[in-house]
Order: structure tokens, then C-alpha cells, then sequence
DNA sequence: TTGAAAGCGCTAACAG
DNA sequence: CTGTTAGCGCTTTCAA
């Protein structure tokens, strides 16, 4: 491994001169620069990242917590993410945390505030105290799609706005003349996607339709456990036109068991998703979705890391970022007359 | 931040001892230890990693590069290499490089060496040539499912038997009756596909079927570009009745293809693909397709680097690890009937 | 069993 | 402009 000494020597400067070469050149005489710099590409020289971070007490990388990246949203998200980390000359390291909380942990206690100055925390099991912990040790410590945290807590936040998201979702599926509701609610790490529930809720319960017009049932968040659910849902309530899913894979699942069941989707069964994910216009029927501002939340997200790795600013509050906004394709349609009325 | 030396003083040794109560918890005094663990759990002690990795020349950290987190073979694997990774005491950092060489020389400089101990890149665009470089800064560096690697080059490298996948799908098709092959070739970073696809040609070959019962053409590995290709393709030849995909998502698009074009699967036309992604038995209808051994895989690739980063070896072979296996499912059927035959 | 001392590779004042 | 000096937080001989 080649250090700066080595560089120096053969430059025929001191390692200051060469660190200085480095980080700034306007300091230095262009002769010896130029020295340096042949020095270092003859030598094939690559600075040590953790030498540099030890010395001076910052790092270039920023790490990137999730649960489970498999979850087709997660990379969509990376894919933002890294992109805008790069672009303001950040490394970002992306951690699966495989849902468990002994893991997140591990991560969190090594990562945070040695290899990486910031940390960005999508869902996980561990609460809110105990990253705050981790901020203190010295790493920023970004929430990020947080549905349950409130403002003024200890921690920043950056998120959407899960509740229109809802609201929007229950507004299409009542205005195509729907009466009968289901919603499968996604409960994963970080608790039960409740606030897009409560969204889509109140939306109806707004536009004048009863309590019991909603049938809600729990689903992990997955296409598989969105099928079973839906599944058993529509068995229980076959009188179901309409089926919201708190994120697109569920509404796939959903899709599906529609189809198992003999129902036509939309002609049978209107399905809206919500998050838009790439799969939501790559399955067929194409999903009808509420999307998220995904680039622009992972955007603000590292800008906001930045900030307080940079500024040392301790923000606290929640950041929505962008308006939800509804994508509809062909899983959603006109309610179905109702047999028995048309039978009359 | 708490260091080892607030630990120390605390404790009432020196910081040589607080790190040996950390390492070599044998040699330290009983009564010292528990003095030690003490003040470390009082004081929220934790290690600074980077500091350590500097000191002892070690981490514990690899990485892992790959091109786009977005296709999902990537999060399937990562999920496999993470908890590997994990359960033998390492992290895994994964790195998205987002298809661009720049990119992915940044990351390999600035990380592998420093702050990760290995290095696992999965196909890109860069060389094994500089590649190889990178391994000579200190850092172990294993490729992994590289399609184009020959056995004794510089630079270790776990694989599939790509080629073997081919053949096996090629013989499902043939036994089923088809007479007409068409097949989607993926090209992206790190070169086509070629092996599947010379795999299947030479099966198809071995089967006695010409060389113009084959049409192929090149495809980018998503949903899209495979919808695109295989459209073309079936257009342009409208008596295929079978469609390879040298990967899943291509062989999702090809039958979404088919469908628009009024064709059935499998009535019409068998489709398999290659991988078996997580999306492969989620779509409908379920895909038939040759299974990679990819968790297997994910666990040799950690396994191999660690002994390289632990035992110092410098292997340097192609390891294939696993046998492909055909996984049957609703996209493959019999050779339709010609339509001319019958109608004579 | 514990401590002293040196140093990992680099940065950051401060002199010169 | 360049060099000197002093660490960053930890590990690691080697003595005591």
C-alpha cells in the first residue's frame, strides 16, 4: 500500500505538502504540484479513507439503513439516493438490516459516527430513543417514510404525506361510483401503515359513506401476503367492488386472488395501490396507484444529512416532502351495477 | 464521543488494558475486567472502528458492488450475502453503482482496502485488469456471477453454470414438442448474456434441431426492453411458438408481448426464462424458468472472501457453484399444433 | 497481569 | 510556499 510518506519522498516534500497538493493546490507551487502529482499517479497512490477520517473527523460516506431490500420500493429509493449523495460527493453504503432489531443495532452502533458520518433510517423496529442514542455519539441521524413519528421529537424526519396519499386513493374509488370499501393495511417493520389507512378513512367517511362500507384486514407487505389476504377478504365479503392496499405489492397480491376468485379486475373489483412502484405499470392489469414523490424524498433526504452533517444544524422536525399524487391505470374502473338492482 | 481512554481512566488502568479486557478478556484480571465493563457500559462506550482498522490494519466490514440495486436479482442476493456476511462477523456494505464505470472506480478506490477488508463486484463494466489493481491495494477482491471469466485469470470468481442453464432449458422446450425457438439475449453491463445463450443453441444443436430454428435477438435486462424485444421478435416471426429469456425479467416482458399480441401462454407460446427470481412465480402466469443456486452462491462468494481476507490465500479459480435446475410452472406447454397441418 | 511507548496514515495548525 | 509538530482513537509489542 503506498502512503503519502512514500508519495513525499519521491516527490521530494514533506507529507503536508503532498496532503496539501491534495485538498489545496492553490497553496502550493505549481512545480511542486506538478511533482506531486506525478509522484502520486507514478505510485499508483490512493489516500486511506480511514487514516483521513481518523485525522480529521469527517468522513465522505453516509450510510443507508433498511429493513429488507427486497422490497422493490428500497432500491428504487437507493437508486435516488446514491445518485444525489454522489452528486454532492458522498459515498453512500446501503445496509440491510434483514428486520431485525439485534441487526439494526449492530450496524447502527459500528456505522454511525466512525465509517459513516450520516445515517439515514427507513422503518425499523427500534425506537425513536434509542437513535437518538446513536446521535449523540456523533452521526447525523436521519428518519426517513417514518409514518408514526411526530413532529418536535429528537430526531429529524423526512416523509411523505401518507394521509392524502389515502385520501386521494378513497376520492378516485368514490368518485368511479364505488360503496363498498376493502383496505388491506401493511403492517411491517416500523409498525402498521396506519396513516394512509386513516387517510383513506376519512376521505370516505367525508364524502358521506357510512363506517361500515370499509372492511379492513392486516397483510404483511408482500404480493404473497397481499394475496391471501385479499383472498380471504373477498371470500368474507363478496360484495366488495373496491380494495385499496397501502402499497402496490399488496394491491398485486390482490389482483391476483381477484383473479383466482372468477372476479374481473376492474370490471368486477377496482384495485388502487399505493406508492407506484415500477411494478405497479409493469403487472397487468396495470395497477392504479397513489404515488410517492420517491426521487424527491430520497433528494431531500440527503440534503437534509448534509446539512447537519456540514452545518452541525440539529434540526428536528418533520420534513413532507411533495404531494402524493394518483396514477390511474387499469385496475380501477366504474363500480358494477349491482346484480340484485338490476335484477329487480 | 466516549473514547478508550475516558473508558481507562474510569476504569483506573490504561487504555492497553481496557483493550485487552475488549480482545483478550483471558489476560486481564478478573476483578480488572469487571472494573473495565463496568465503566465501558456507564459510559456508553463504543469502539471507533475506524480508528481501529487503522491501528490493527484489519476490518470487519466487506462491500459489495453491483450494478443496479433496481434488477431484482441483486436485493435476492444481497439478502443471502448480508446474513452470510453477518453470521461469521462481518458487515456488508452494498454499493450501487449505478451502471457507470466512474462511479464504480470511485467506490473501489476510496472503500476497498480501507474501509472494507473485501470486496465482492458483480458484473460491470470495468476490466479485471484494474480490477485486479485495486486487489494489489490490499483489499481481497472476488468477482461473482461473471459471465465472461476464464478459469486461471488474476482474480477469483464464483459463478453459475450458465451454460448449463441454457441446455436445460432448451431441452424442456424441445421435449415439449417445439420446432421454433426464439430467444431474448441480455446485454448490460459486464457483456451479453452469451453463455445461456450458447448454451441453449448447443443443447438445441445436440437435439438435432438446424441452426435457423433458432432467432435471436439482444435485449436490456428489464421488463420493458424484453416486452420490446420479444414484440418485434414474434412480429417478425410469427411462427415461433417458444421464447427463451436468458433472464426472468426479459422472459416477464416477452409474455406480456405475446398477450398484447393476441398470442397465449402457453397455448400459444411457451416462454422460459433464467434465474428464477422472486417475481418469477409472482407473475401470472407463473413463469417457467432454470433456477440459480443463488443463495449458495451468495454464501460462497462471502465464504471465499473471508478466507481470502482471513487467510491470506490469493485463489484465484472460477468456482461454479450448484447446478442450475428447470423450474416448471404455467408459461411452458406443448408445441401447438401447426395451423397448415390441420387445416390440410 | 498491567503499563509505557510507538505507531497505523493522514490532517491541521503554526512556523519559518 | 513548505516543513515541523502534534495528534485522531486504537492496537500492539515489550517491559515491569
Amino acid at each position: 500500500m503506498v502512503t503519502l510518506a512514500e508519495v513525499a519522498r519521491r516527490a521530494k516534500v514533506t507529507a503536508a505538502t503532498v496532503s496539501n497538493a491534495l485538498h489545496n493546490p492553490q497553496k502550493v507551487k505549481p512545480a511542486t504540484l506538478e511533482r506531486v502529482m506525478a509522484a502520486i499517479r507514478e505510485l499508483g497512490y490512493r489516500p486511506n479513507l480511514t487514516a483521513r477520517a481518523l485525522a480529521s473527523g469527517r468522513t465522505s460516506t453516509l450510510a443507508l439503513m433498511l429493513s429488507n431490500v427486497t422490497n422493490p420500493f428500497y432500491p428504487e429509493f437507493v437508486l435516488a439516493a446514491e445518485r444525489e449523495a454522489r452528486k454532492r460527493g458522498y459515498f453512500l453504503l446501503v445496509c440491510n438490516t434483514d428486520d431485525d432489531p439485534a441487526t439494526t443495532r449492530a450496524y447502527l452502533e459500528q456505522i454511525a459516527g466512525t465509517l459513516a458520518a450520516g445515517v439515514i433510517v427507513m422503518n425499523t423496529d427500534l425506537g425513536e430513543r434509542e437513535l437518538a442514542q446513536t446521535a449523540r455519539n456523533g452521526a447525523a441521524v436521519v428518519l426517513c417514510m417514518w409514518e408514526h413519528v411526530r413532529a418536535s421529537r429528537t430526531l429529524p424526519c423526512v416523509t411523505a404525506d401518507f394521509a392524502a396519499a389515502g385520501s386521494l386513493a378513497a376520492e378516485h374509488l368514490s368518485e368511479l361510483g364505488h360503496r363498498k370499501f376493502g383496505a388491506l393495511v401493511g403492517v411491517g417493520s416500523g409498525g402498521p401503515q396506519s396513516r394512509r389507512l386513516g387517510g383513506f378513512a376519512q376521505a370516505l367517511a367525508a364524502r358521506g359513506h357510512p363506517e361500515r362500507a370499509l372492511a379492513v384486514a392486516e397483510s404483511r407487505d408482500t404480493i404473497e401476503s397481499g394475496y391471501e389476504t385479499a383472498s380471504a377478504l373477498l371470500r368474507a365479503r363478496p360484495t366488495l367492488t373496491s380494495l385499496f392496499a397501502t402499497n402496490d405489492l399488496m394491491a398485486i397480491g390482490a389482483m391476483q386472488a381477484a383473479a383466482d376468485l372468477g372476479k374481473r379486475v376492474p370490471n368486477d373489483l377496482s384495485v388502487v395501490g399505493l406508492t407506484d412502484i415500477h411494478l405497479a405499470h409493469q403487472f397487468r392489469p396495470a395497477l392504479t396507484t397513489v404515488r410517492f414523490p420517491t426521487q424527491r424524498i430520497a433528494a431531500q433526504t440527503i440534503a437534509l444529512t448534509l446539512e447537519m452533517i456540514e452545518g452541525g444544524s440539529a434540526a428536528r422536525s418533520v420534513y413532507t416532502v411533495g404531494e402524493p399524487e394518483l396514477v390511474v391505470r387499469e385496475s380501477t374502473g366504474p363500480a358494477p351495477v349491482a346484480r340484485r338492482k338490476s335484477a329487480t
